[in-house]
DNA sequence: TGGATACATCATATCATGATGATGAAATCA
DNA sequence: TGATTTCATCATCATGATATGATGTATCCA
C-alpha cells in the first residue's frame, strides 16, 4: 500500500520527532536503530530536507531536525514527495484505471472502490506525525 | 493501489466474462478494444490460465474463456497471483512495516490503519467479477 | 495436406525501486 | 590548522514491472 521508502521515512521521522527537539538526530543513529541502510536513509532524509520538512546540519553535533512541530506534519506531506510514481493520484482513484471515472460517469467498481480510496487518502491527510508518537493513552 | 498488470487483468477479465459464454474471446480483440499491448496481455492471460481461472484454446475460433461463473470469481483470486511483490500481505498490514504488529502488540498507527487495510482486503475478497459487470441497475 | 489463425514462448529493452560503496564537502573542536 | 564527524553526492547494481518484436506451436478448415 505504501513503498518501502515511505515506511523508512515514516519510522525515521518518528524517531526524529521524538528526539529532535533536544539535539539533531544522526542518520547513523537512526539507521542502526531501525535496521535501515544508512546511505539509503540518508538520501531519503535529504529529500525531506528538499521538501522543506527537515533541517540538516553537518559536522559533529549535526543531524536532522524537523522545522515544524509534529502536530503540523501530515503523513501525506511527509510521504507525498517520496511516492513519485503514484503522483497525480488519478490512477489511484479508478480501480480499472479508466481515464474518466467519476460520480457522474462511474466505472462499475466506482461505488465501492472510491470509498476505499477516499478512506486511504483521508488517513494520510488527516493523520499527523504527532498522532503516531508513542503516548501514555491511546485515543479511539 | 494496484499494479497496471492487475488493472489490465481486471478489464480483460470483464470483457471475457461478458462475451466468453458465446465463444472464446481473442487476445487481439481485447487488446485493441482496451488499448493494451497484445503480447503483454497475452502473458497476463496466460498466467490466469496457469492459476486455473481461464481456459485457452488455440487456432481459429480460439481464445480465452472462464472456467467458472463470474459470480464465483473474486477479485482477489483474479489478481492474487499477479501481484507477486505484495505477496504475504503481512507488509500491507502494518503501516510502518514492523515484523510484529497486531491488536495485542500494535504500532502507533495500528488502530486507524488496520481498518483501512482490512477494508481494502475485504473489497477484493468479497467483490466478484459478476459484481463489476455492467448491469441495468446499480445496487447500493 | 497445407495455409491461416491464434495462443505460447523467447529474447530483449526500459524504467523505477531499493540498495551498496566510495568519495566529496561542511562543521566542530582540540 | 588539521583531524574528526557528519551530511551530500556519485557511481553502480539487482530486481520487478512494463513492455516490444520475433519465433514456435497447436488448431481449424478449405
Amino acid at each position: 500500500m505504501i513503498t518501502q521508502t515511505s515506511r523508512y521515512a515514516l519510522r525515521a521521522a518518528l524517531l526524529i520527532a521524538e528526539r529532535g527537539d533536544v539535539r539533531p538526530v544522526k542518520v547513523k543513529e537512526i539507521s542502526e536503530e531501525l535496521g535501515v541502510p544508512q546511505n539509503y536513509l540518508s538520501k531519503i532524509l535529504h529529500r525531506l530536507v528538499g521538501s522543506g520538512l527537515l533541517r540538516s546540519t553537518r559536522g559533529p553535533t549535526g543531524g536532522f531536525q524537523f522545522k515544524k512541530s509534529p502536530s503540523e506534519i501530515s503523513l501525506s506531506s511527509l510521504i507525498g514527495e517520496l511516492e513519485v510514481s503514484e503522483a497525480g493520484g488519478a490512477r489511484r482513484r479508478c480501480l480499472l484505471g479508466l481515464p474518466v471515472c467519476s460520480d457522474k460517469n462511474p466505472c462499475t467498481a466506482h461505488g465501492k472502490w472510491c470509498k476505499i480510496a477516499a478512506a486511504y487518502e483521508e488517513f494520510f491527510e488527516q493523520t499527523t506525525l504527532d498522532d503516531l508518537l508513542r503516548r501514555g493513552s491511546s485515543p479511539p
